[in-house]
DNA sequence: CGACCGTTTGAGATCCTTCAATACCAGTGG
DNA sequence: CCACTGGTATTGAAGGATCTCAAACGGTCG
């Protein structure tokens, strides 16, 4: 809890990272001579929404969480972003979200300006970058089906499926977020999410050998519900 | 309802289209030459979720429903595209999407092959259409908060003044599209949108003409609801 | 006019939330 | 070692926003 922000400018071992795929050697070191290194410890804040977007991020290691607030304080959290994934990429002003670290984090940052010019002199990287926003944006519309029109259960069928692509572990999961953050993903409150973990359990589609720590016991039925197929079980 | 599918080759007055804006005169020549137009009747189906993707569309005219579909047929609509929208954009493969005509509708089409190369030599172009795919992973965004934790009222709110702004009309707007429709975009059962919007008229916050035809009488406390600032009014 | 389709309105049911209490777990200090 | 504390998670009971089912209304078209 004892907040601990450090920005260093050590190189990262840039080559491997998601920028970087695809590119040739001599556009990967200009990648690198514009990155640096920046960590977080658990639960500090990485930018906020409506300040000035002065870079972009890609995750190293860690997982973050990406939320809107309205005014009296409701969040709807729009990602847990996880290491590969970047992000403030579009923004030609302000963010639209805020990042706060969920876990530790280790990120690799790129100023804007520098990062700008990299888009314009790379050949290809304009593209792949709208690429990946194109996918952002996908996977934003397959959420809006989820907050518009599943259920609780089916909703978090959905997440535990989405953190176990996430980890490519098929059937034991890690979950780093408290319930809060899962509601706040979800579309629910703290306490639907308990208890539909809890009938998941009881079903033994899962196991909960902890809070953070959930074994996916019949991966099918979780398919089944998050797909929506209506399959209600007695 | 008579369903009557024409697609012609003649070319449109693209000068003007979202695509072109800020290209040089020779790369707007380059979109003329391998665009077309394509007209929808209200009613008829664009694109369904999950064929090939054999191009993007621009629409000229009108306005399209975007939806995706659940097993048993639940709906979340994604978007409402009007005159200036691009579309079918990024998919390298199925469209994750369904595309529908919610009233007769115009469209410029640029076939996959010709667009892809079209990318690759106009310089800028990438960028450009980076740019339009990170405002709407935004706009999707935005549409998160909304499912997730906005109340009926404030979804309709924001409805409303999504309207409003899409057709430049600070009072007056047009619903071309049913209760149905607005449901499946907000989250709601038509019963919702419709009583909704009947409680707004008893507020004097809008006045409703017709079913297809509602004035923002009370604008401020429109956008006070949207905005989700907790003011319930007796 | 009468049929049709979408909208509105009403009454009751339901899923999820709210409020409240209890349980759990890790860290701290006695 | 164990009680205490703070934070998170779980469980329970009651309430409410929205949904479901059903009927009435209203505009359009032949």
């Amino acid at each position: 809890m004892h907040a601990q922000a450090i920005t260093s400018t050590a190189k990262p071992e840039v080559a491997h990272l998601t920028l970087c795929r695809g590119l040739e050697r001599q556009a990967v070191s200009h990648v690198v001579a514009i990155s640096s290194l920046c960590k977080r410890a658990a639960g500090e804040t990485l930018f906020s929404e409506g300040e000035a977007a002065d870079g972009a991020f890609e995750v190293v290691k860690g997982t973050l969480r990406l939320y809107k607030l309205l005014p009296d304080g409701r969040r709807q959290i729009v990602g847990f972003p996880a290491a590969g994934t970047l992000l403030g990429l579009a923004p030609e002003g302000a963010h639209v979200y805020s990042a706060e670290a969920v876990t530790d984090v280790t990120l690799c940052r790129y100023p804007r300006a520098s990062f700008n010019r990299l888009v314009d002199s790379v050949p290809g990287l304009a593209r792949r970058l709208w690429a990946v926003t194109a996918d952002e944006l996908r996977f934003a519309q397959d959420q809006l089906l989820l907050l518009g029109r599943k259920t609780a259960a089916e909703k978090v069928a959905s997440f535990l499926l989405l953190l176990s692509d996430q980890q490519q572990s098929p059937t034991e999961v890690e979950v780093p977020m408290t319930r809060s953050d899962i509601g706040d993903y979800l579309g629910l409150t703290i306490e639907t999410v308990s208890r539909t973990l809890t009938k998941l359990k009881r079903d033994k589609t899962i196991g909960l050998t902890s809070a953070c720590r959930i074994t996916l016991r019949d991966r099918d039925q979780l398919e089944a519900l998050a797909a929506g197929e209506a399959a209600t079980e007695s």
